[in-house]
DNA sequence: ATCATAGTCGTCTGCCTGACGATAAACACT
DNA sequence: AGTGTTTATCGTCAGGCAGACGACTATGAT
């Protein structure tokens, strides 16, 4: 316990971003083109180095909101503009998990509601929004038929990782609201949890368990139809953050 | 994104360990006196740098062994000696969260049964389990009615994020368990929900949950009395990991 | 007008939970 | 030996919630 320098050799450390949204009923996750070496055309998550006088909550919005354009809200602040929620999701710290140097790297988990095409430093070539599946199945195809090679360093993992903590979150917190806009109908919501868990859902049952669990829900009095179809109530997701009781994923 | 020097700022990592068990019906934590400045003669969590080819999880598992002589079993080793549950709780990187230099702390959180003794580089005045209450509460007072300062650093708070995660965790996995040894009865893992939850259950509610919860416990056959009345039945730990329908914690 | 689509309200049944009575098997007394 | 105390274990019962599913409503498309 001695603080001779030996003794803590240097690190670098990153953030790097999970950001998943709902597309076309498919979750699906933002990625990068890497544009040099290691791992060099492959995609990646986005991320970035921490500096020096920046918190890791801080360095992970400010990656957010080059890459995005989102506007994070922290837990702290309880504004529901059109920011994604953003929270941190793990640690990895393998040694050889960058071939260059010890990178430790704390991943963090954002949920957006569906946006306007990404922007990687304005190169719109570089960044995709990904299903997941395709981003984790080895050997999969990307856009255009290209073959697309598994992420890089060991995002793979890490979005894997990412995308499983959001499929229990939802389940006993009120954190799908955040993939929607700040004003959305049951049927909405319902299709966000569909595509998360990958189930369908009985929209009956589903509207009475939303519409029944206090705090989760708050309509505004406005009704909508966005997809034909008798026109429904628009909601706000109300002040719970925890849901009382849970949503119960269906098994298998 | 470029790999300029300047870009990546050395920080020192660490790992903290928020070490958990049950005593005398308390959910109490392990902590260390500081030997050395600053927070000098303070309490803190146990810790120490992770080092130039550990992974994080190693060096988590090597800290805990040389404060406590537990042997951690990773989630891939199911072995159920009688090591300790480890894994990772969150990662704390606040510019200023040590005085002297940038200092990221990955914190990981650790169920132990009841344990003789702590040591702590062979001296016992310097480590003590300490009920969580105690050791969260500001003020209070220590054993032997020394005055007792809050935690070193930022160890208040990850102290009470690892309490939440145990709390919350044993609702819907079987790592209350971890709190047991090899072999327990059903009125000893009762006490362990008690103790953590700190809550009373109703113990023949609670013999019914925990023995038709598939997979969860496993008898063994034998029978015991420990606590004196009637002899109880021995269970082990089943393979499950995730409880299905969970234990619920009971409202406020 | 008719159909397709989506939303909303009800009903019914089975399961789980919490509250709690009753019995069983040990120990500590007298 | 008998009595009380403690802990374990089994049963019963009522209320609530979830899944399955029928019925009705309100819009747009043809």
């Amino acid at each position: 316990m001695s603080y001779d320098p030996s003794a803590f050799p240097p690190f670098a450390v990153t953030v790097d971003l999970v950001v998943l949204t709902v597309r076309r009923h498919a979750l699906c996750a933002l990625a990068v083109r890497r544009g040099e070496s290691p791992f060099q055309g492959r995609w990646a998550l986005p991320g970035g180095f921490v500096r020096a006088d920046e918190d890791l909550a801080q360095a992970a919005a400010r990656e957010l909101a080059e890459e995005t354009g989102l506007h994070a809200h922290d837990a702290s602040v309880p504004v529901q503009d059109n920011g994604a929620h953003l929270e941190q999701l793990a640690t990895y710290g393998d040694p050889k998990r960058d071939p260059r140097m010890r990178v430790v790297s704390v991943a963090h988990l954002a949920l957006a509601p569906d946006l306007p095409a990404p922007r990687a430093g304005g190169d719109a070539s570089n960044a995709r929004w990904a299903p997941v599946e395709e981003l984790l199945q080895q050997g999969g195809y990307g856009r255009e038929d290209e073959p697309m090679a598994p992420l890089a360093f060991d995002h793979a993992q890490i979005l894997a990782d990412g995308v499983e903590r959001a499929r229990s979150k939802i389940e006993y917190s009120s954190l799908a609201t955040a993939f929607c806009p700040p004003e959305f109908t049951v049927g909405e919501l319902r299709r966000v949890y569909e595509a998360v868990w990958g189930v369908a859902l009985d929209p009956r049952n589903f509207h009475r368990k939303v519409t029944g669990t206090p705090g989760f829900l708050v309509p505004t009095g406005g009704t909508t139809t966005r997809q034909g179809g008798r026109p429904a109530q628009l909601f706000r997701a109300g002040g719970a953050t925890l849901l009382n009781p849970p949503m119960l994923r269906p098994e298998v």
